[in-house]
DNA sequence: ACGTGTGAAGTCGTTCACAGCG
DNA sequence: CGCTGTGAACGACTTCACACGT
């Protein structure tokens, strides 16, 4: 089922200053709240507080508090939180009661996988196009969308009006293709490849190393056992 | 091309005591800093100070100091660091020198990607199963692996010696399956499923969660248009 | 001279405890 | 009375600056 259609880029609502002077674990925290948010609410709850709130994520309520505080008031005294409204809120200061689009480079076996996960749409993240450099996959189709060749990417970026850029190539290819997604305007790239890319200060990467969360848990296993 | 042997598991090097009440940044950082290493021992680099090794990363090189002076002195005045002796430290500190052995549960899409992933390897972590409940997959070869059924968690997991499991099915059947692996001893877990799983203290569990990253990024990019 | 290891100072984030509102 | 919002106290991480080793 392809996406809905192309939304325009254009002028939005603003955020609240605070916002901009957000602590990091701050603004990491929001899409955790949003998420337990989203799973409480298909359970049904109408009204939470930030006691029970922390409690399911292992965190304070004083620190719950906090986190929503610093964006703005919007719980109840004597009440809690109404799941709707916070989460409506959240959306906003993340950036994500608009939508944005996205390009996926690299149709791998990964790469695959990303383009049919579902749940992207629910956070307003569409994806737009499907890039390889392999020319035996061009024409291909990837969730309704046929593959295209890593040389269009400029063209691509355009037409799409994309932000965002998925990269999920072989290690020894992903620092080139990420030069030329800078190149091509983007300015945040979410990288799977295992390796570290170098960019210029004005983009930001995320960089997913499947390997890496495997080494952290292993070192807590480490510690548990003596 | 099939992992090398399962590895017995047993008694190991210990870790410096240091290393037990290690702050959490700090042992991320380590990930990062092996990375690092791994991407500047192909360039052929033989010495790398906490400076340059900084730079590359975003980090003052106080902080890279003071990461490694933590855990030990691994460094030469003067000289600066040497990567392969530095790697080694940080292997060790990781609990990487030594096998792991993992399992995969859920061999859809993404399943079937990270079940793929070159690179497991070079960590020390070996993937031993793979399992599924949808009876129509069975017996189905993912990278030399046969897939089984999930009823039979218990078995793989005595068998495999598996520490680590590594959850890919839909969200839906995510906190189940949870319980089931939880209920098998495994002590750390990596999710991939777009849910926020509860488990007991003891049980570590890591949440890989597309969508949050793409919000994250998203973020960065709404804050830096005004 | 260059670069590490490290206490001391500073900054940032979390916890606490209570005032105030529903 | 329950629960939020918030300043003040606390603790944790980072930065700084310098002594020491090569």
């Amino acid at each position: 089922m392809p996406d809905s259609p192309p939304p325009p880029s254009g002028p939005y609502a603003p955020l609240p200053n605070s916002a901009s002077h957000a602590p990091p674990p701050y603004v990491r925290r929001l899409s955790l709240y949003l998420r337990m948010l989203e799973q409480l609410t298909d359970k049904g709850v109408s009204t939470i507080s930030s006691k029970q709130l922390g409690d399911h994520l292992g965190l304070t309520d004083g620190q719950v508090r906090k986190d929503f505080a610093h964006f703005g008031q919007f719980g109840h005294p004597g009440v809690g939180y109404r799941p709707p409204e916070l989460m409506r809120q959240i959306r906003h200061i993340l950036g994500i009661d608009r939508p944005w689009n996205v390009i996926l480079i690299g149709a791998g076996n990964l790469g695959r996988a990303l383009a049919s996960h579902k749940g992207f749409a629910g956070r307003n993240m569409h994806l737009r196009a499907v890039l390889d450099s392999d020319a035996s996959r061009l024409d291909e189709e990837i969730s309704g969308l046929k593959i295209e060749s890593i040389d269009r990417l400029q063209d691509v970026v355009a037409q799409t009006q994309a932000q965002l850029a998925i990269i999920a190539v072989p290690a020894i290819a992903a620092q080139g293709v990420c030069d030329a997604v800078v190149r091509s305007g983007i300015k945040a790239i979410l990288n799977f490849a295992p390796r570290l890319l170098t960019v210029p200060c004005e983009v930001s990467v995320s960089n997913v190393d499947l390997a890496q969360y495997l080494e952290q848990l292993a070192f807590q296993l480490h510690l548990g056992e003596k």
